[in-house]
DNA sequence: TAGCTATGTGTCTTTTGAACACTATCAAAT
DNA sequence: ATTTGATAGTGTTCAAAAGACACATAGCTA
């Protein structure tokens, strides 16, 4: 999406912020991307926080999300939906150490700000994480690691897997998060970790194959110390046939 | 909810507002409530609008939703579930008539607001919706019957009616809409009201009493022109024991 | 007492979900 | 050359849930 400003003069909007939880798979895990305060005087999980920025008073919040998006990560065009809002008033004022964060990086670091939530998926292979204006630096955590975040991130992080659980399961977003090329163990793999649950390998098979959904590449994955197992890509044709007649339900 | 504030003087903030859409349910057909800005030289449509209000810095975002219902109805503990945020730069300023009845109500009629919506579900008859400071009158309006709103409060209702409509397959919030005691028919009723289909009579009744979160009163309907009606009421103590438990899908 | 209106009830069929175990193919090690 | 280890791939059976469907009942009214 192309930002565009229509003032010459942006500014910065001291009351409202984006943040974004960047989802991430390695093919057996799943990973969120953090930024790192800095902030040496403190433990590390709590100096870590989901990225995010104060938006421009000429940007919409899906373009301020693009944004933060785009200047942390170099993509665009990435899937990205909106959790929601989340404004206790003292959110980001309740540890010493997310007030002397906010005082290194806000002109106003004692403004009451309200944040809209948004995550995203992402294919982790495809990018690196910079440093950037909000970032000394940014990497990937995997989520069973994660124990505490700055403010009420670790809250957001919460709220987003929970969206993400419950959107899996009536749209096949998790495309998002494979390689273009991928199997179906490696697809079975991702919908266990993001539901955290086993799910049975055959009754799996047989729903994803019966959504025709994936085309099936007829080439295997090469060099691999077993059987081969055959190669998918995601059909976006017949699945944006099934999103109009409207499909209710993976049933996992 | 008691709302206390923290400082002597409350502020609102000029950057921020809360939005209700409040749902009503006659028996017959869904209702939202909706204010009327006053504003004489427009179409009816486009005056109404969806109540709602800039924040106080010292609340949070649910009791600020929570301050415009009571303020509105009178009504407290009420059903409410947070929608999303809403912030195009110009979503408040496109229509003239919005520009005007803007500068009538608010301090910095020109100020970028983003606005944070809620829906809530109320019993009808148990309120009168008052005039307030944010509305010169307030009043229920049929759901088929809303076409055109101010601002971008059509957008919000029907993001609060999908979000509705999802949220009832999955937890037995109907109940907010209506009495305390109520027919099956009734329920049946407003399930299809909602979902904006027929659904099977037969089957309905099955799928709702398995859920035994009904509790017979053994008490019928009096002075109905037709086979008086058995009466029943929400079962709580059964249903928080089923929410603990989880169940995923009523299955419509 | 006839007519109108909404209530209340059961069965059968189809679809979907859940449980379950063995053979096949490759690379690496011996 | 053979064995070993690792993962891929494949069907059937049983149980549960969804969906389709029609008629007798009870109260009021005219």
């Amino acid at each position: 999406m192309n930002f565009k400003s229509k003032n010459t003069k942006k500014e910065l909007n001291p009351n409202v912020s984006v943040d974004c939880v960047i989802f991430g798979f390695d093919l057996s895990q799943l990973y969120v991307l953090l930024i790192d305060s800095g902030n040496t005087e403190d433990y590390k999980q709590s100096r870590m926080a989901v990225p995010g920025d104060l938006i421009y008073d000429t940007e919409n919040l899906d373009e301020a999300a693009r944004r933060v998006l785009k200047e942390l990560t170099g993509i665009e065009n990435i899937y990205l939906e909106q959790i929601g809002a989340f404004g206790d008033p003292d959110r980001i004022g309740k540890k010493e150490s997310d007030r002397k964060w906010l005082e290194s990086i806000r002109a106003q670091p004692e403004a009451r700000v309200i944040t809209v939530a948004y995550y995203s998926l992402v294919k982790m292979p495809n990018f690196n994480p910079k440093a950037s204006s909000f970032a000394k630096s940014a990497g990937w955590t995997a989520i069973s690691e994660v124990n505490e975040l700055a403010f009420d991130h670790y809250e957001i992080l919460e709220s987003a897997l929970e969206q993400l659980k419950r959107k899996i399961k009536i749209q096949p977003i998790g495309f998002n998060l494979l390689p273009e090329k991928f199997t179906l163990s490696q697809l079975h793999k991702l919908y266990e970790c993001i539901l955290g649950k086993d799910l049975d390998k055959r009754n799996f098979r047989r729903k994803i194959l019966n959504l025709n959904i994936l085309t099936d590449l007829e080439e295997k994955q090469i060099g691999v110390p077993h059987k081969p197992s055959q190669l998918f890509k995601f059909n976006e044709e017949n699945y944006n046939k099934l999103s109009l007649e409207g499909f209710d339900n993976f049933g996992f």
